[in-house]
DNA sequence: ATGTTATTGATAATGGATATCAATAACATC
DNA sequence: GATGTTATTGATATCCATTATCAATAACAT
């Protein structure tokens, strides 16, 4: 098969010796493509157009692969399946965190004070780590509730 | 079989027209006799020597029903299962928030600074709900990192 | 004590994710 | 650009946490 001529990540590939495939540059690209929090099946739905081939236990594989390499997170909004999106993506804020619908299960993006909360978070990172000897390397903030949609239908 | 005569959760069934059985008793005190975060499966094997006949069936139930009531927090640390913790037990931080090591998902509970990361956590609250019409009703505040084990393991 | 009905638990089924392994494609080397 | 090595793929089977079904049972209002 025709390689990937080159790519923004190229590099990132050749550093952990990995091997940059068709299925690898599609998957990364669909999850550049959009603003969603894609589930591993929604990837493949949205590769399979471009590469009929394309396998889900790859896709579960890469995405898997992705998050090791620091350009994906994986996230988690209690639906029973793991999310992902990019770590920098173009026109989202670089570190935000989510709001959570927990009926329709809705995620907002936000950033307001983010400055504060990543104070806030800097300075527990620095307690815990020093009274509970962990190594901190991530933390999880999000908001449940309803979305204005799942409030009124609450209502009636 | 011979009811429940009354315990510390008669009213609150009462209140939600539920029957208080002795799965559920059983269930509820297996979470109020521990510290842990117990899996589903976890509760089913602590109730099992007291009450042979139980199902795991009744206690993936009975722990939904506690969740909607309000007495048991439904926690998910990344490994592929839910845990649960009472709400309010005693000799717990009532407040809490949880440092998960992401290698071996061993849990510590902290309130440290607590004060500071709720009068922020109530200021997002407003602003969120504000700002995209959610109705909030909780929040996740987890760190993920190498517990001191776990270190030491990744260092060899 | 009795009747109604919520609850239980054995069983089967669901669904997201992973293990297996022969076929294939990426890419280092020439 | 051709070649050989080997990482990667994808079809398939399997795992495992959780949920659906439904007849039997137990809670509790009367
Ligand atoms: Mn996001
Ligand atoms: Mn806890
Ligand atoms: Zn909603
Ligand atoms: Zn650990």
């Amino acid at each position: 098969m025709k390689q990937v001529r080159s790519s923004e990540w190229t590099g990132a590939f050749k550093q952990h010796r990995l091997r940059l495939t068709k299925p690898r540059q599609l998957i990364v690209d669909v999850l550049g493509a959009t603003s969603d929090h894609l589930s591993a099946e929604e990837v493949y739905l949205r590769v399979h157009p471009k590469y009929a081939r394309i396998g889900l236990t790859t896709v579960y594989r890469t995405l898997d692969v992705l998050v090791r390499m620091g350009i994906v997170s994986r996230l988690d909004f209690g639906d029973a399946r793991s999310r992902y999106e990019l770590v920098e993506r173009s026109g989202k804020p670089s570190h935000h965190h989510h709001l959570v619908c927990s009926s329709c299960k809705r995620v907002v993006e936000y950033d307001d004070f983010m400055d504060e909360e990543v104070k806030l978070i800097k300075k527990l990172e620095k307690a815990l780590s020093r009274k509970h000897g962990f190594g901190i390397t991530g933390h999880v903030v999000q908001f449940l509730g309803l979305c204005p949609a799942c409030k009124t239908l609450a209502r009636a």
